[in-house]
DNA sequence: GTGGCCCGTTCCACGATGTGGAACACTGAC
DNA sequence: GTCAGTGTTCCACATCGTGGAACGGGCCAC
């Protein structure tokens, strides 16, 4: 390795891409890998234990060979020109505030919170302040409420394990009547808050999913409570909402640009 | 970060990858990065130079943000099912033995060296000898210029300042003369090596590239001096070897599979 | 023009983290 | 059963990654 850099890098890192670039030539096992790349089998083999943990790759079979796994190719339907998620959202939150006359906003799953990527405001006088660049806990959003139905099982077991902060009166905040919550919520494919999060404050929430098929985000609409949802308009904004997330989907895959 | 792991995992990986998921869902700059990550702004710095080094993100502009890089999609590219190099190189190199008589090998650069990766070997009585899963220094052979005549420019000076090693008598060990030979390589687009690595041996061999267009493997087709190649072949037998190294190219970036 | 605020980059003392040799468990061939 | 190969885990230690702070640059308001 000729490191020309005036800034030193990172040699850990170097040596985790050192693996993975081996298996862009194919699967291959420890030793192998270790032969190609000039380090310790043992050092090898946590690397890949961290790679395996991040899903960057992914294990053929115990005792045998390692393969790239489904986080590379997450990566890389955003490393697409003009496949950005922000970017691709951005048209149809725009679409659906036109639609509802609320707010929409984006969010993604990153920690135990939501973190906010975008929002488009509707242009009423009394409106959802601007969330972008923010973060909330997962539990008492639609748009986190959403992330965690469609989360991994390890990634919902640790959230339900840790704290669960209530903020209002109406906050579910008991794991064993959250994770009923999810389960409804995966059945449903979106989810409505009620003041969960802030008194006056109402959303629903529908999942973005990738080329893979994982979820990797969620859109939501939000309103004061006083007038959103509309009476008996909440199937139908929920149906717009989802239709809404299926089209970013659509399009995050390639689909509707043929 | 819930890690429930019983062995340990590499921490400094763990927050290159923080990092790459972030620009997962567009392009962003390191205080973005460090508030969405929670790491300080320096570590993100750190981590997002050793990330760009390596071809993994790449800066949008000076001063401001970042986004995913090549690698990414190089990859994903062997990460898609049916996509490996050596599973799709494997039957057009069956082919090309066939029709040359030859043994024919697939290789890619590896620090300083070529390494062997498959080889499907001709049935002759006289033969060279299975190279899979060793490695030669790369200049000395026909798939180790190919893959050096069309690396990077950072990386083929890095090579062209350490040292050049001579196993015979043929063998082009000085970097001046090395350097103008691999501007030939890669104007002609392939490579005739005579005896440079081990008397009684010849090669020639010629660049399969991902479906992004970059060079990251080559394929060679090796056979003993006295017969390889045949007087007056040795343009068929490049236009063969290319023509091989195209149809894999083109296996990889998907096409003929449509 | 100046000052404040933001951005990203670089430095360096130090301790936290990654290391790699060795032991271990498993598998398959003879 | 033995041996040779595989991948996994452990742990003392030293090396490497860290993060606060300084820095330079750009932008905007006054």
């Amino acid at each position: 390795m000729w490191n020309t850099d005036p800034m030193s890098t990172v040699q850990s890192v170097e040596r985790a891409f050192a693996v993975l670039r081996c298996l862009g030539s194919g699967p291959a096992g420890v030793s192998e890998i270790a032969e190609r790349t000039g380090l310790p089998k043992s050092t090898v083999s946590r690397l890949l234990g961290t790679l395996v943990d991040l899903d960057a790759v992914t294990q053929l079979d115990p005792n045998g060979a390692y393969g790239l796994g489904e986080l590379i190719l997450d990566l890389s339907a955003s490393a697409t020109p003009g496949r950005n998620l922000v970017g691709t959202a951005r048209p149809v939150l725009e679409q659906l505030v036109e639609q509802l006359g609320e707010s929409a906003g984006l969010g993604v799953l990153d920690g135990r919170d939501v973190y906010y990527l975008d929002q488009v405001n509707g242009d009423r006088e009394v409106q959802v302040r601007d969330w972008t660049g923010e973060r909330v806990e997962a539990h008492v959003g639609s748009a986190g409420l959403v992330l965690l139905a469609f989360a991994p099982a390890s990634v919902l077991a640790r959230f339900l394990g840790g704290p669960l902060t209530s903020f209002t009166e109406q906050t579910i905040a008991d794991p064993v009547r959250l994770n009923q919550r999810l389960d409804e919520t995966r059945r449903a494919g979106f989810v409505w808050c009620f003041e969960e999060y802030s008194e006056g404050l109402n959303s629903v929430g529908a999942p973005i999913s990738n080329s893979s098929g994982r979820v990797v985000a969620a859109i939501s609409v939000h309103g004061p409570s006083y007038r959103f949802p509309a009476n008996g308009a909440s199937a139908a904004v929920a149906a717009a909402v989802v239709d809404a997330a299926n089209r970013i989907t659509e399009r995050l895959s390639g689909r509707l640009d043929h």
